[in-house]
DNA sequence: AAATTAATTTAGAATTATTCTAATTACACT
DNA sequence: AGTGTAATTAGAATAATTCTAAATTAATTT
């Protein structure tokens, strides 16, 4: 697992401007997330570092998470009570959970939707995040002549 | 805890669509969550209940809302992963949690923005439930003179 | 009405994701 | 090399929820 150099510098930012280290687990991680696009629990990605990492601990890797997202460099998924998942897109966008197959998917939504979507509140209240969050199921498409 | 003779037709009418039995357990959760239109958990329901009816147990509390939430009476609201809350609100709206106080917020969102939202997806994609979380934190207003 | 069946409730045990604790390790700076 | 701070580690603890099996309730058939 190695970070490209574009990210090198992105993650060295990021974890600098929060003053967190650039460790070899936190790299390690966040390296092994941006691999593989999908959305995986920590205890996946505790599985998959181990494969190259075999001494990182449960607990780092929670911890390697929270600092991740702390410094904006991953961000968290929820669906309902279901294990936190983590995903590496930063631009905006939302996340659709199909029942069936339990994949999640990314849908991108232009930055004017969330800003509409923030006129609809009080004037007082102040954003942080949004959080959108599709729950379906994805019918075969019948182009297979 | 009684209902209102509106609410006690829906509640009838939901629960024998699904199949389910209008039980004393089951009426006394609605009407307490239809009673204070807070977001309350599960435990927070289970306390209110014992006030009223002492032998209930958690188990049932967590059976019924199941059995309300399948039956569409309620709905469920999740932020990270805190406990379940619970929400008797079925017009279209999305949930604002103040990072201060932990209060969350019914947003009401006209019914257009869900389409909106909608036609972001790839075709064969089908929706079931749309939940839109919006986290920060209520500035004071300054009208107090 | 008694007997049978099915659904619901109940108490407490079990599960599971996550956080906590305390000890160890790694690294920057004198 | 020695000191101090942050990070990692293993394992224990926590907390929300689900599961299990027994008891109760309600509905249906005899």
């Amino acid at each position: 697992m190695q970070l490209s150099s574009g990210y090198k510098t992105i993650f060295n930012k990021a974890l600098e401007k929060s003053s967190l280290k650039p460790t070899k687990q936190r790299e390690h991680i966040f390296s092994l997330i941006l691999d593989k696009k999908d959305h995986p629990t920590a205890d996946e990605i505790f599985t998959r570092s181990r494969e190259t990492m075999p001494t990182i601990s449960l607990a780092t890797v929670y911890n390697c998470l929270e600092t991740l997202v702390e410094s904006g460099l991953i961000r968290q998924v929820n669906f309902e009570r279901e294990s936190t998942r983590y995903c590496p897109n930063l631009k905006p966008h939302a996340h659709f959970l199909c029942k069936n197959t339990g994949n999640i998917y990314d849908v991108d939504l232009p930055e004017s939707l969330f800003n509409t979507l923030k006129k609809h509140l009080p004037e007082n209240f102040q954003t942080e995040q949004i959080d959108i969050n599709f729950n379906g199921s994805i019918s075969k498409t019948n182009n297979n002549s």
